[in-house]
DNA sequence: TTAAATTAAATTGCGCACAATTTAATTATT
DNA sequence: AATAATTAAATTGTGCGCAATTTAATTTAA
């Protein structure tokens, strides 16, 4: 029996995680191409679609992502036309960020994607529902 | 009863997926640290400690990188003095990646990592097995 | 055996991701 | 009210990750 050797690849908890991650996202591309948009932009786009004019540290929370990140990711949003970034009056340190026309409307373009993604997949229910509920499960261990 | 948003956060797979990798390689980062290596680093690391003198492509085909990011990846390691790239006399296009007695030697001192991870993870065995057969499962369908 | 096609790595360019620092505004203290 | 502490974003610097192109070596075909 051979022995378990904890440095090998195979024997790694993360790295498949981390290809998976890698990988599914590649496969978004294609589609998120069509709309000019990569996936992190999508990432801040749904959280902005799910409700408008929240602050660059909220979208921040709600992304596992700091301001070094999301400062220039909301800068290309907004010179694409899809976002546009304000200073609160009351509070002028806070910056919130709403969407246009444009970023509205881009919700009906991208609402086909999840259906796109999932054929590409091809998982059954049941595995994505297995998936999701452990990565879940950990996810809520690990930020305890 | 709600309808199903296909584009809210909450209902993606992908994204715990890519919030747990950059989480748990978040939580390798001040072991890595202390042995002066980034993940990814980590990771070709690994892949030299099974078999030392792979080719840049059979780096990369075990890590799923391309030459466009381990180029540089390998060159920092060599700066580090953890490996040296040779060009093959057979064919100069190839470039054989060896481990120097310091990289060599690293491996010493990585090899409480993952025990100090899996206690900084403090999953059970079953959560463990449970999400990397789940995660295998998906990746072999992807990527056949 | 020269020309064409292929291959491996390197390069270029762009967009994250994050640590650390800086800037500017606000709030809390003295 | 002036100073100190805190806060939010922006900035700086480093290192991926990948698409697309380039360079150089090798192989295949004409």
């Amino acid at each position: 029996m051979e022995n378990y050797h904890p440095l090998k690849l195979e024997n790694q908890l993360c790295f498949p995680i981390y290809v998976i991650a890698k990988e599914i996202i590649g496969l978004y591309r294609p589609f998120l191409d069509e709309i000019d948009i990569t996936y992190s932009q999508y990432l801040v786009m749904m959280v902005l679609w799910e409700k408008d004019g929240l602050t660059v540290n909220q979208v921040g929370e709600k992304l596992y992502l700091d301001s070094g990140t999301l400062t220039p990711l909301l800068k290309r949003l907004e010179s694409k036309g899809f976002v546009i970034r304000k200073r609160k009056k009351e509070d002028e340190r806070v910056v919130q960020v709403f969407l246009t026309d444009q970023g509205g409307n881009l919700q009906q373009k991208a609402c086909e994607i999840p259906l796109k993604m999932q054929e590409e997949l091809n998982l059954t229910n049941e595995d994505l529902l297995e998936l999701k509920e452990t990565v879940q499960k950990i996810l809520n261990k690990i930020q305890k």
